[in-house]
RNA sequence: CGCGGGGUGGAGCAGUUCGGUAGCUCGCCGGGCUCAUAACCCGGAGGUCACAGGUUCAAAUCCUGUCCCCGCAA
């Protein structure tokens, strides 16, 4: 068929290889613009921007599909739009410009986290399955009949970047499938059943680590918020990002906060048993070992994470 | 010119204010002790103190410039 691909991050990447390698012509590449990174706000393109304009695509850059966008894209005459991480909302008016719609691959079993972040949602509230689903793009937010779903089981230790990077390459396959079912004309969405859930972008205050709860809960908090927006406390007034941690059990004289170096390892308490920190990164610093961190204080009495 | 922290043996740090032979905790190598250990004891290797100039009898330390890393902000 003919697609368009609408994407912005690495994880829309696999979405685009997989479409193509299954033969699929990609009419256009529609992706977020340029945008400044880093500390020298060098102009960077979107990955997806990238790896089109090495294969030789035409890429339609947008922030928005205004008139000027949605013409570039009728121009383009898709038959099908395949959307993975664009980064910005679709408006009801576009949604007809493909023949036969928008067809968003969202990395969750709908209509369970609904949203921007539906991975982090599920590892921070402790799912032990999650998965993709592909759908028809409607008006509401994640709202339209499901073509096809995928799970994939979420590991004890998993943080959101590695169960992402997973089902990036997972989904990216279901949605080259049900693109080609919706070109065969075998395929129709199914209106959304079970219990609905909103996975709202996170906050960086969604990765400030709050020492009184069960050490499980922060536990799946911290690799929830892992790699985006970052885990962290405050440490004499400094913010202190956190790497995932590792449960103790063992170890349950703390205070919530209090840490306790002890040998090789570096164990902090929380509102139930302790938990053992295993990189760690002061501000300033580069990510090291806690067992490295721990290794240069000066005064490790009167440390405490707040 | 957005704000700020930093670059010292393989790792993490101290020393820089008030220039004067390179320090601490580890790791590594060799030896010893122990039923044993995240244990302990003895010995050893390893650093042009980011780079380039300058001041000085003398610079990790003071002055000037450059490069690189990181936190915040966007």
């Amino acid at each position: 068929m003919r697609v368009l691909f609408a994407g912005t991050p690495a994880v829309a990447l696999p979405s685009l290889e997989v479409l193509r390698e299954a033969g699929h012509e990609i009419v256009a590449v529609l992706t977020r613009p340029d945008a400044p990174l880093g500390r020298k706000r060098v102009m960077t393109p979107s990955p997806v921007a990238a790896r089109a304009q090495e294969l030789g695509l035409p890429v339609i850059k947008a922030d928005k599909i205004d008139a000027e966008a949605a013409a570039a894209i009728a121009a383009a005459a898709p038959e099908v739009a395949a959307i993975v991480a664009y980064g910005a909302l679709i408006p009801a008016s576009a949604l007809t410009l493909p023949t036969h719609g928008w067809i968003n691959l969202h990395f969750s079993l709908l209509p369970a986290w609904r949203g921007a972040a539906p991975v982090q949602h599920a590892v921070i509230n402790g799912d032990e399955i999650t998965g993709a689903s592909t759908f028809l793009l409607e008006k509401g937010l994640d709202t339209g009949p499901v073509y096809g779903t995928m799970t994939e089981t979420i590991r004890p230790t998993d943080t959101s970047a590695a169960l992402l990077e997973r089902l990036s390459h997972s989904g990216a396959i279901l949605l080259a499938q049900t693109i080609d079912g919706i070109g065969a004309g075998a395929l129709t969405g199914i209106p959304q059943q079970g219990e609905i859930s909103l996975a709202p972008k996170l906050t960086l205050e969604d990765g400030h680590v709050a020492w009184g709860e069960p050490a499980l809960a922060i536990n799946r908090r911290i690799r929830g918020v892992t790699s985006e927006p970052g885990a962290w406390t405050m440490l004499a007034g400094q913010r202190f990002k956190l790497g995932p941690v590792l449960m103790r059990p063992d170890v349950t004289d703390l205070v919530p906060g209090q840490l306790l170096i002890s040998g090789k390892i570096v164990v902090v308490g929380t509102g139930s048993h302790a938990v053992e920190l295993v990189d760690v990164q002061p501000a300033g610093k580069k990510l090291m070992k806690a067992t490295d961190w721990a290794r240069g204080l000066g005064n490790k009495e009167d440390v405490v994470f707040e």
